[in-house]
DNA sequence: CTGTTAGCGCTTTCAC
DNA sequence: GTGAAAGCGCTAACAG
């Protein structure tokens, strides 16, 4: 009875065997074939063909003291805005050896540390980690992480090696001033709950009300307490907002400032929601109401009236951090440590107050390519 | 010089040293402090803590021959439903030792392969992939695979070793009958891309249509070719649905069978895009047309009027697949080889031709809890 | 309950 | 360009 608890499968030794080569050699074929002559390379393909051999990853791992695995945490899975920071890692990482390991924190800096701390027992071979607000604990790890750590979906003067991201705060600015331009007044802003990069886009907003002279504490106060008020609803446990939401925040918030004459919302989907709500009340937008959004996600496009709102290139930030870390992991250099990837402000129908685009309907502006859809009515 | 090749990272050894132990005794005081007294395990607690020890995964995994990954395989990041299914198996994970790993196979069968080989050189704990169309490649990858493989989303009489999910043949069909029950008579199906789930919907309205003898080849064929016709535009590259797909699908299906007078939506976001072409249009609903999705997405209930939809339950199947698959890894047994979560159909007003729900405007059928936003008009 | 020994399968080091 | 030997850090398998 042998001692061996092996599970069977061929190992780089059996191929070395059948090759007729040192197992090293193997080692090299398989990792880089360029250092091995086509002779052997050949053979050991073949011997690896018949036998079926499988790379055991966790030995790679041991004796390289490294793996191949990029540990990625998002605050959500659900929000549409990381599934698509998501996909741009995975078009990313394309057919490459590496793999990705994707932690949920849930917007909970104790899950975070957790959650880096396992990721770390992997040696993982690059780290990407949403917003900069880690905890000084989780700061050090990832500063302690022997590998790449690339911070996404923020800007920051201090990032723990690079950060790819946009300002929020500018966004939030931005989408308010023109707002104002469009000849809004009474403009509040819609959240449910608040993270860091929301919190950013808030103030962006109200340092453009401020400039503008149409700052209202009352406004800012209720657009403040809404987050509250959300978080004291039924979705004190969810961290996502949904259409439901926008209506029900809308309502209060009316409540409130009964002159409202539009909404900036933190997101997409509370905007939409904004517009049922309008649609029940038989409010017409734009002409009573202008409602903005944040993220332009593909419904608002699509829209009746077509939503404002402001794009952020989500995909493109997921997809620029692997190409970053896949550049450090090559050992190409890499200066440039804050990437500002902008964003746009969308101007569509639903602001259109001024009626620069007209009254017909569906028009959509800025935006490059408006949709054939069959207009006018049956 | 010395020849060792490690990071400088305290090992168990170390470890053990300094808490007077052998290694052996550090290991199972780790994995399960049951094994080990008191009075050892306090002070190997102090010896890890004070040496900052983290366990290399990699050399666990080498020295057990099994890893702590759960190797996860989704067709799609950006589809809502596979967000919430990855959610319910993030949740279901919890705080164990089990890692995910996910890949993205974007409904793609090679692709789907070559992720499998990838997960399986790491040995994983567990597999949990979608659907039941793999190739016989991946299928045999799936049963050698020497881990519980866990099936979802779907149904199935054969499956690698259990499946958890429903029958979307019945799902389609159901919503068809609900549709022809409430009065609509050229009941059209709106889809983009048609993966086998979608095929499986599709035949379940057919089936509905015949029983009613309300089928009509020709409404039929309009809907088979809408997928092609999908495919054929700006959609090609995409293989999720937009509403603005839902837009011009259902504009196209118009043209073709100018009597509709409702859709089944081959899911919520082309939902969504009817909604707004109707209201585009200004086709009342559910009077004129009437609309149903498919997953019950959030908004479907905040849409303005509520829109049907048939109600899947995502975040259970993923969360059950991982208790599951925890259940096997602990040894206890499950027979159960396929576990049917079921569906609802969810009546709302946008399919309300009946006038059950009086014209009231928003009200909700057959939703447990009514959200309470304000209606009427301000 | 605890320890000793011998691997796990691969890659580094260094020599040829 | 190729190989032999020596680890990588941990745990299964026995003992005690």
């Amino acid at each position: 009875m042998s001692k061996r608890r092996t599970d069977g499968k061929p190992t780089i030794a059996d191929v070395a065997q059948r090759a007729g080569v040192g197992a090293i050699t193997v080692s090299r074929a398989l990792r880089d074939p360029s250092l091995v002559s086509d002779a052997l390379r050949e053979k050991i393909d073949a011997a690896v063909r018949e036998l079926g051999y499988v790379p055991n990853l966790a030995a790679r791992a041991l004796a390289s003291t490294r793996s191949d695995v990029v540990g990625v945490l998002v605050p959500s899975l659900t929000q549409h805005i990381f599934a698509d920071v998501l996909r741009g890692i995975y078009d990313g990482i394309g057919k490459t050896r590496l793999h990705i390991q994707v932690g949920n924190t849930r917007y909970d800096l104790n899950e975070e540390e957790r959650l880096l701390a396992e990721l770390l027992r992997h040696k993982p071979a690059g780290l990407i980690v949403s917003g900069i607000d880690q905890s000084p604990t989780a700061r050090r790890m990832l500063e302690n992480a022997n590998c790449p750590v690339i911070q996404v979906m923020d800007l920051s003067d201090d990032p723990v090696n690079k950060i790819i991201g946009f300002s929020h705060h500018n966004a939030g600015k931005a989408m308010t001033q023109h707002l104002i331009e469009v000849g809004y007044r009474r403009i509040g802003f819609l959240s449910g709950w608040m993270n860091s990069r929301s919190k950013g886009r808030l103030s962006g907003y109200v340092e453009a009300l401020e400039e503008a002279g149409l700052y209202d504490p009352q406004l800012a106060n209720a657009a403040g307490d809404l987050g509250a008020l959300a978080l004291r609803g039924s979705w004190d446990k969810h961290q996502y907002s949904t259409p439901a939401m926008g209506r029900e925040l809308l309502a209060e918030l009316w409540r409130r400032v009964p002159d409202l004459d539009a909404v900036f919302c933190n997101n997409d989907v509370l905007a939409l929601g904004v517009l049922f709500e309008c649609n029940a009340r038989g409010i017409s937008v734009p002409q009573d109401f202008g409602i903005a959004g944040f993220n332009d996600e593909d419904f608002m496009e699509a829209a009746s009236p077509p939503l404002s709102s402001v794009r952020t290139h989500r995909w493109k930030v997921g997809h620029d951090a692997v190409i970053a870390l896949r550049r450090q992991l090559d050992g190409e250099p890499d200066d440039e440590k804050v990437i500002d990837v902008g964003f746009d402000v969308i101007k569509r129908a639903s602001t259109d107050r001024g009626g620069v685009l007209g009254r017909a309907g569906d028009a959509n502006v800025g935006t490059p390519k408006p949709m054939a859809v069959g207009g006018g009515t049956v």
